[in-house]
DNA sequence: TAAGTTAATTACCTTTAGGTAAGGACATTG
DNA sequence: CAATGTCCTTACCTAAAGGTAATTAACTTA
């Protein structure tokens, strides 16, 4: 049994499959932004591996949440974008990268109400 | 570098560290619903292991998420709540199992709809 | 005092996720 | 026809996540 099909009837473990992956929410994030080729995704997300970016892209359009198209031109071209299944992802991935952002905010505002000179945590930071 | 620091400033990363671990939602879940003792997570987490709920509520509480309350009382409990910031992830978290609920029951309405009969593929799937 | 309960911790192991690097198929351009 | 670009696939490896099981410490109850 694979653990994609681990909790079949869990409401949560069934949503993590789509959002618990390093880069699943910053693919389908871009997707909502716009509809983007292969190589624009590698692009815009520094770090992430052709295998990982193809294993989630497959995963994703198995899934039907996002639909590839090759577009019939010079030079080829395949698209990937949100299906309105994974349309109805976006306020979800809105909500956490709202979140995340707001916390950080606060995280940084705790730090410079410190004693300690940002810079130190900075550079405390930096060398972990 | 452990992968907790390794995404410092990107509010995607940042917030995974709290969502993406396969009981971090279950468990922030029931916290809402009521705080608990670790053995009634315990229970109410078929599965998990004691390790990983030690873990994470360890994370939690060093993240500010999760109080822990030792109760002077007998027999011994340590309690643990939600503290106003691990708050705050209760409306992501109740996006995220809303989500996946919904996702799940048109999954369900799809599969009635096909030809093959419930019960084969109900079969298939547990061969697996 | 022995046994049980609660809340852990630890060492060890397995599984999964993700990264690296090589290469392939197909098309276009020079 | 060689070189280049795009979109992959594959084999292999490392690191991270999670599970198992033994153990502990503090306290309680019989």
């Amino acid at each position: 049994m694979s653990s994609k099909d681990l909790y079949i009837g869990c409401p949560v473990q069934h949503a993590r499959q789509f959002l618990s992956g390093k880069w699943q929410i910053a693919i389908l994030w871009h997707l909502k932004i716009q509809p983007s080729r292969f190589i624009e995704l590698r692009k815009i997300l520094p770090g992430i591996s052709e295998k990982v970016l193809t294993q989630e892209l497959r995963f994703f359009e198995t899934s039907g949440i996002v639909q590839r198209e090759v577009l019939t031109c010079t030079p080829q071209k395949v698209e990937y974008k949100l299906t309105l299944q994974g349309q109805t992802l976006i306020p979800v991935i809105q909500s956490i990268i709202q979140w995340g952002y707001s916390h950080l905010q606060e995280e940084k505002a705790k730090r410079s109400m410190s004693s300690t000179p940002i810079s130190v945590i900075d550079e405390l930071e930096a060398m972990q």
